[in-house]
Order: structure tokens, then C-alpha cells, then sequence
DNA sequence: GTAGGGTTAG
């Protein structure tokens, strides 16, 4: 490390020295972290490095590097390492890497504990280029080296420079433990290609080792191949939360979510307590399905169990509620979470946007920067939706324009939907065929779908006609387009069109799909299709309903339980 | 003398 506190030029930019030492003054005497819980002093290590040990965030970290600075303490190597590690598990990653830079020469801990930082940050580019630095300094890697550049080398499909690693482990005739071959199979299964190499790393090792078969159940759920996982699961001896959390998120991965459900609750009647991952899964299962009621379960599943509602579950609640039709109880549990990040209020904006509440939307977008989180290109996917659905053409060109210039974001195909959705709509159709013209990426089939329908609704034939023919290059076997198309044709008169297309249609053997809604009565999904009246059970379904309805008000979630 | 599964949410 420096050698002196007016040196020590750790900070990110912008903090000069002298401010520093004023802010440390500030900050080294208020409450540190948890002081009474402290053991007792007989103990040889020096108390700031305890209390380091015994920080849980980024304020109490900072309180106790400043303490370091003051005693100097900070001035050996072994402290700088021990300071980076705790600015990695508070995921401060900006102050981990200057401490890092600070250190003059990191040894293998230090590298080790940067790699993972890097990896923790979505930056596995990074960690790989630091693995490189660690080699060229000299240094030996590790067993943990070498489970961190597997773990980066999986992040971005390395399959050549993951091959590269194993070569070396083997070559410096290093013992792997059960980390790195779990890693080595997840690097393997990474892609498709690698699988069969993930089978060999596994069957080469002799002592069971659960972790490794959970990564390679993973390894084959990732590459869609759900019978194998399912057939390497059930022989698995030992299962444990992974295990099950694996299958669980596999099968919502691959769009089975009704398996996802009834595993996850073969999971709970096994006595496992799911782990975050696997309630997740589930309630991102049933926002699939639309499965309100056993969505309502598990919400009160983990109030029963007293879990605290992190980030990410509550953003998993927020979105089953809302894809559910329940966008009362999604704010609800919006309002409720202590944290929130730019996912959380993405998905309630989205939220409000699918249940046509424009104006809510544009409010909580104000809410949401006014707390100093800045939007991202998802946010407006959802805001822009909201002023499609609402005809809101200006505001959507506003909104737009301020995503472009001020924000920086690059438009997706998405937004570009968005737009020529709600130009559309609203009959600007000139100006929407404008748009298309001047994408900067080729028109999908979402754009001139949307843009056909606008057409359809607009009776404007000579530039449906356009769409079509887009359409029927992009998806020639698409009945809907053609469906489309032919009612164009009749409402503008051209019966020859409209018959022409009908036999396309016929002559193709064509398949079309119609509006579907569903709702969930005591746990079973009933499913309404646009144009028929007569569901066999539709009375009886409005009386349930009404029944649920009245049972809601008085018990809100005892009602549900399904399982 | 400090350490490592899996990974989901819009």
C-alpha cells in the first residue's frame, strides 16, 4: 500500500486530498458498526480489523477505512487485501477496484478477491484481463484463481479460453476440489458444443459431489435439453435447495412453467425450504400462467415463513400481481419493499402500462428519477406502451425524444414498436411508415404486424398491402397475417383480395389463433376465446367468481391454498 | 490470518 494518508489517492474522481481527510475527520467518530458486539480486545488481531470483518455496508466499510488510514494500519499488505474484500462483499465494486489499484504489489488474494468483484459486477471481460495480469506478474493461480476465471471464461461463452484453464490446471498437476470441477462444468455447458465435454469432467471424478451434478443439471437446462436434467435429478441421491431451485428455474427458463409449479411444490412437500432462486422461478411460473391464486400462496408462504422481501423477490411478486390482473396488490408490495432498484420500478411501470394506467405510469417515472435512479431502456419501453395504449401521441414523442437525447439510449426494435404502435393507432400512419423507413436495423415482424393492424383499422389498403407483403416474406406460415390482411381487404371492398386470401389460407392448411383470456377459479385456469359464448361452464364460472370476489373482501389470502 | 455453488426480476 502508500505509505501515507496524503498519497493514498483512492477515491474516485473528484475528491481531492484535502477533502478527504476533512470527511474522514466527519466520519470516524459516529456510530461504527455494532461496537458492543465486538470480542474481546485480549485478542491479538488489531480491533478496526475486526470491525471490518463486521461491516454489512458500504457506510460502515468506508467509517472503518478511514480508521485504517489514521492508524496506519492500512500500510500492510495483508489489511489492503482484507479492506478490497470488504468493499467486494458490500458490492461497492468502484472503491473495490481503486483499493485494488492502490495496492502496489497484490498478491494472489488480492487478485482473487478483485476477479470475483469483477465477476460480481457483470464485468467477466475484466476479471479475464486481470487472470492475464496475474499470470504475467508471476504469480501462481490458485484453486480459487482458477474457479473465478472458469466462472468469467462461462459468462461469456469462452469455450476456447475456458479449454486454455483446464489445460493449466492439469499441467500444474493442481488437486481439484469440488469448486472447480462444478466450474469446469459450467463452463463446458456454456454452449451446446461443450456438454459432452461437462459429461466427462463429471464422470472423471470419483467422490459424489452434488455441486458438481446440480451445475450439470443446470449445464442441460440451459441448453434446452429438459429430459436429461430431469432423468440426472431424480437419480440424484442427495438433492439439496440447488438442486431443486435448478429444476424449478429450468422449467420456467424453457417456457414449462406448469412443471415449474409442481415441482416446486414436490420441493416444499420434501421438507426443503426453497431459496430465492427457486421462489422466483415459481412466482415468474405463475405470472406465465396467470395462476393469481398460487402466486397469492406463495406471497403468503414468505410472510409465514418471516422472510424479509428482498429486491428481487418483491420484484418477482410485483410482476406475478401485475401479470396476474391484481395491479392493486402489486403496488401494494411496491410500495411495501424498503429498497427498490431500476428493476423493481420497471416492472410496476410496466405494470400499470399493461392495465391501460397511463397517467400512473408517467407519475411514478417522475417518482422514480426524482429518487435519483436513472431510467433504462426498459422503463420506456413500459412508458411508451402506456401512451399507446392510452393514444397518447405527443407525450409518446416526447418521452421518446428525452430517451434519445438525454438519456443516451440507443432505440431498440421494442421502442420502435412502441411508436409505430401508437402512431398507428392513432392514424398518423404516414408518419408511422416514416419511422419504419429510417430504422437503422431491419423492420421485424412485430413492427409490421403492428403496422398491418393499424392499416386494417384505418382502412388504408395501398399501404397495408405494403405490411403484407413484408409479412409474408418474414412469416410465410403465419395464418394471423394472412387473417389480417383478408379482413383489410373486405372492409375496404376488394372482395377479389379478401377471397384470394381466404384460399391461401385453406389451401395452406393455415393455422390462426384467437383472443384468449383466462381467468383462475380454485386453482384451475378456465380459458375464454374471443367470439364464443357458450364456454360450457360459463354461468357457473360467473357464479364462482362472484362467490371468490365476496370471499376475497372478507379473508383476503385464506382462501388459497392450493397446494 | 483473510475466500469459492445457482441466478431469477423488466
Amino acid at each position: 500500500m502508500k505509505t501515507s494518508a496524503e498519497s493514498y489517492h483512492f477515491l474516485p474522481t473528484g475528491h481531492s486530498c484535502s477533502n478527504w481527510r476533512l470527511h474522514m475527520a466527519a466520519v470516524a467518530t459516529p456510530s461504527l458498526p455494532n461496537q458492543n458486539k465486538l470480542p474481546s480486545f485480549s485478542s491479538r488481531i488489531p480491533a478496526p480489523i475486526v470491525l471490518l470483518q463486521m461491516c454489512s455496508n458500504f457506510q460502515e466499510v468506508r467509517q472503518v477505512h478511514a480508521q485504517l488510514v489514521v492508524s496506519g494500519l492500512i500500510e500492510r499488505p495483508i489489511n489492503g487485501g482484507r479492506l478490497l474484500q470488504a468493499y467486494v462483499t458490500v458490492s461497492n465494486f468502484n472503491y473495490a477496484l481503486s483499493t485494488f489499484d492502490s495496492i502496489s504489489n497484490p498478491d494472489v488474494f488480492a487478485y482473487n478477491t478483485m476477479m470475483r468483484g469483477l465477476i460480481l459486477s457483470k464485468s467477466p471481460y475484466h476479471a479475464l484481463k486481470l487472470y492475464s495480469r496475474l499470470l504475467l506478474d508471476g504469480l501462481k493461480p490458485d484453486n480459487y484463481t482458477y474457479t473465478f476465471v472458469l466462472k468469467a471464461c462461462s459468462q461469456v461463452n469462452a469455450l476456447f479460453e475456458g479449454r486454455e484453464v483446464h489445460g493449466r490446471i492439469i499441467k500444474a498437476g493442481i488437486a481439484p476440489d469440488t469448486y472447480i470441477h462444478s466450474s469446469l462444468i459450467n463452463m463446458y455447458s456454456s454452449s451446446s458444443d461443450g456438454l459432452v465435454c461437462a459429461e466427462r469432467v463429471l464422470a472423471g471424478f470419483s467422490e459424489d459431489n452434488t455441486l458438481a451434478k446440480n451445475s450439470l443439471i443446470s449445464g442441460y437446462l440451459s441448453q434446452g435439453q429438459v429430459e436429461s436434467a430431469r432423468k440426472m435429478f431424480d437419480n440424484l441421491v442427495a438433492k439439496d435447495d440447488a438442486s431443486w431451485s435448478a429444476m424449478v428455474a429450468g422449467y420456467t427458463k424453457n417456457g414449462m412453467y406448469a412443471e415449474a409449479l409442481v415441482i416446486f411444490r414436490k420441493m416444499l412437500s420434501s421438507q426443503v425450504s426453497p431459496n430465492e432462486s427457486a421462489l422466483v422461478s415459481s412466482l415468474c411460473a405463475c405470472a406465465n400462467l396467470g395462476a393469481l391464486d398460487q402466486g397469492k400462496w406463495i406471497h403468503a408462504y414468505i410472510d409465514r415463513i418471516g422472510a424479509r422481501i428482498s429486491v428481487t423477490v418483491g420484484t418477482a411478486l410485483i410482476d406475478m400481481y401485475a401479470k396476474c390482473g391484481s395491479i392493486e396488490n402489486a403496488y401494494e408490495v411496491f410500495r411495501k419493499m424498503p429498497q427498490k432498484d431500476v428493476v423493481s420500478w420497471g416492472a410496476i411501470i410496466s405494470g400499470f402500462a399493461i392495465h391501460g394506467r397511463a397517467a400512473k405510469c408517467f407519475e411514478l417515472f417522475d417518482d422514480m428519477v426524482a429518487g435519483g435512479i436513472h431510467p433504462n431502456e426498459v422503463i420506456f419501453v413500459g412508458i411508451l406502451s402506456a401512451c399507446s395504449h392510452a393514444g397518447y401521441v405527443e407525450t409518446g414523442y416526447k418521452y421518446f425524444d428525452q430517451m434519445v437525447h438525454h438519456y443516451g439510449i440507443k432505440p431498440s426494435i421494442e421502442h420502435y414498436g412502441c411508436m409505430v404502435d401508437l402512431l398507428g393507432r392513432a392514424g398518423r400512419l404516414a408518419e408511422a411508415e416514416g419511422l419504419i423507413m429510417s430504422m437503422p436495423e431491419l423492420p421485424n415482424s412485430v413492427i409490421w404486424g403492428a403496422f398491418l393492424g393499424a392499416c386494417r383499422m384505418h382502412s388504408d389498403v395501398r399501404r397495408g398491402n405494403l405490411a403484407f407483403k413484408h409479412l409474408t416474406d418474414l412469416e410465410p406460415t403465419s395464418g394471423d397475417r394472412y387473417k389480417l390482411a383478408g379482413i383489410m381487404f373486405a372492409n375496404a371492398g376488394e372482395k377479389e383480395n379478401a377471397t384470394k386470401i381466404r384460399t391461401i389460407i385453406t389451401d395452406n392448411d393455415l393455422e390462426t389463433t384467437r383472443g384468449v383470456s383466462s381467468i383462475e377459479i380454485d386453482g384451475v385456469v378456465h380459458e375464454f376465446v374471443a367470439g364464443t359464448i357458450n364456454h360450457s361452464r360459463h354461468k357457473e364460472i360467473y357464479r364462482m367468481w362472484e362467490r371468490v370476489n365476496r370471499l376475497l373482501e372478507i379473508h383476503e389470502l385464506e382462501i388459497c391454498i392450493p397446494f
